[in-house]
DNA sequence: TACAAAAATGTTACCGATAACATTTTTCCG
DNA sequence: CGGAAAAATGTTATCGGTAACATTTTTGTA
């Protein structure tokens, strides 16, 4: 019994006797054995593995990225090598240097809350996209080799700010994430100019954004609720993602106010929990299974990276938090409210 | 240049003279290698890599320990292979085959809201016992040969139903979870202790538990709040988990109920969105990062599989969704108003 | 039965890094 | 400058599976 004749029994070679092929098959089950991949890998090149590399599995919206894409890569026999990044000054060269000693067959980045300019996301793109092939969810930049998918917001966003103008509501902020954050630069971007187009640019004293997490929205509603006079402060809100959403919702709430007759909220990823929010959070759909399904088929078949990008619409989907179903009438008692409630 | 020159430049053996460190460092640096760990792996025979297994990734309590899990492992060189378990009857001998064949260093198995008596686990994790360490979030059980970590849920529990009762609640539901399933039998177990030693045994008519997802919550408490008379619903529900809670509470909502002066919830998991729901969920904290980050390193320092339980208290987060901000007064109007709103 | 063709099994080399050992080069002192 | 010790570098074998080739066994037919 050489190695080689396993080798046949396990790949069901045709040309092993049926004795022989029993006699195997016996040791093999006897002892519970099965062909180390490590060598089939170093062998045929090709690990049969893809990474994710994201921010943070915590975030709903990437944990359902991850999920689909795990549930695809398996269908073809691959399986998934989790990557969460460290936070900027903490992306070492050594973890770089480990993410290619892995021979990934291709890695899947999520970028996310990350900065545009983080030369050292750059450097691990760059390093990266020479051993295998990457798609990235993010924008399409000219410099990038590789294939991105990110969501053309334009068509939503035009909905959800001429959803809430013909609500009623003329002071809209953005709320959350950054300027010079890839996604959500391209938010704010196609946020700012449907408001500008409706002739509501957001006046400089809403901020600029900033953050992606609940304590993030929190803290920014509440600055922007105490600071400015009553007359300046938004009647709605276009949130960076859910969780931003989430916490603006909770501090209107412990302030008094009412959602949506006070302030209406629209957030974006469309993650779980929206329809359970109270009242039901409208959102902007990001279609992260199509997303991460795509992503993975793309990742298997391709050899060699190459630019391009791969553009989904985003789909508002309306729930109550915009004030939809209140319709104009939601808007009438509000301002007197409001301004009573949460000047403190 | 010898192939060992450039293992010992790379590892930085001192044995090397400068000139040819230069040398061999220039070659490395201008086409950006790194050593293949797939050959180191097959070498050393330690992968450097542990597989954690779980039903969802989606699940947040489930994420938040993938994530400690991730960032404790990196810290020590390794990383993680994620593996999202299939539902019963497609985890196929192949997927086993798959896992024990990627030679993992070790696996930290999540079963969550897996079916103690699911044969396809229980031969997944014998056999993976045999290859590789194991530590498993799980109650104890005599027949385990591996580490189980567990929450002490006992305290929490008590506490729980106390906090209930004291506030004037006499009729308390378990919702969620299956009686037959390894955790959420342990936390259906916990809490009807409790209510037993209270002398509020719940009766028969509200069921026997019945999912984790959100859409259980509501359609188990759909389900009570209409099929019995009103003077025998419930007024305060124990969740098996915050997604039920979650699911629940909306549901309470749509009928007009109010939280918690209808109904008062209490949830489990303490998951992110907790403080954030409205009202904010009373949860009991099951110690995620905790119980992630001592598993890894029970897996790094483990040699062979050892049978041992590991237990950390569970402790009861209170918020609003029990009452307890309300006090004793918020249940007077309840009953009157409940039995109104409900009587669809 | 003999012998060629076909079928079954065995052998060798390779993937890439590295430990152990072998060889070459350098150093340093008499 | 010779030569031994020390330092630097090269060579070989190994991890486990498998493709390619080599060899042995079986089959089938004259």
């Amino acid at each position: 019994m050489s190695a080689a004749t396993v080798t046949r029994v396990l790949n069901g070679s045709p040309s092993v006797r049926e004795v022989t092929r029993a006699r195997v098959q016996q040791v093999i089950d006897a002892h519970g054995y099965a062909p180390s991949s490590v060598a089939q890998d170093l062998g045929s090149g090709n690990t049969k593995t893809l990474g994710i590399i994201l921010p943070s599995i915590r975030n709903p919206y990437y944990a359902a990225l991850v999920s689909a894409a795990d549930d695809e890569a398996r269908r073809s026999g691959y399986s998934i090598w989790l990557y969460q990044l460290p936070r900027e000054g903490e992306l070492s060269a050594q973890l770089i240097e480990n993410l290619i000693a892995r021979r990934l067959s291709g890695a899947f980045f999520i970028g996310g809350f990350s900065d545009v300019d983080r030369p050292d996301l750059r450097e691990l793109l760059d390093r990266l996209g020479k051993y295998m092939p990457i798609v990235a969810i993010c924008p399409p930049r000219p410099d990038l080799g590789f294939i991105c998918m990110y969501n053309d917001l334009s068509g939503a966003a035009r909905q959800a700010a001429r959803h809430l103008f013909l609500l009623g509501n003329e002071r809209i902020a953005m709320i959350g994430g950054a300027r010079n954050v890839i996604e959500s630069g391209a938010r704010a971007v196609a946020f700012l100019s449907e408001l500008e187009a409706l002739g509501l640019p957001p006046p400089p004293e809403y901020g600029h954004l900033g953050g992606g997490t609940m304590e993030d929205g929190m803290r920014e509603i509440h600055r922007m609720m105490t600071v400015l006079p009553p007359a300046e402060r938004p009647t709605a809100l276009l949130a960076y993602n859910d969780l931003v959403a989430l916490g603006a919702m909770h501090q209107l709430r412990q302030m008094g106010l009412r959602i949506p007759e006070d302030v209406a909220i629209i957030g974006c990823d469309n993650q779980f929990f929206c329809p359970y929010t109270a009242p039901p959070l409208t959102s902007i759909d990001m279609q992260a299974e199509e997303h991460a399904r795509s992503a993975i088929r793309e990742l298997l078949s391709a050899s060699e990276n190459h630019a391009a990008t791969i553009v989904r619409a985003a789909t508002l989907i309306i729930r109550e938090s915009c004030g939809a179903h209140l319709g104009m009438r939601g808007r009438a008692p509000r301002h007197e409210n409001r301004e009573a409630a949460a000047d403190d």
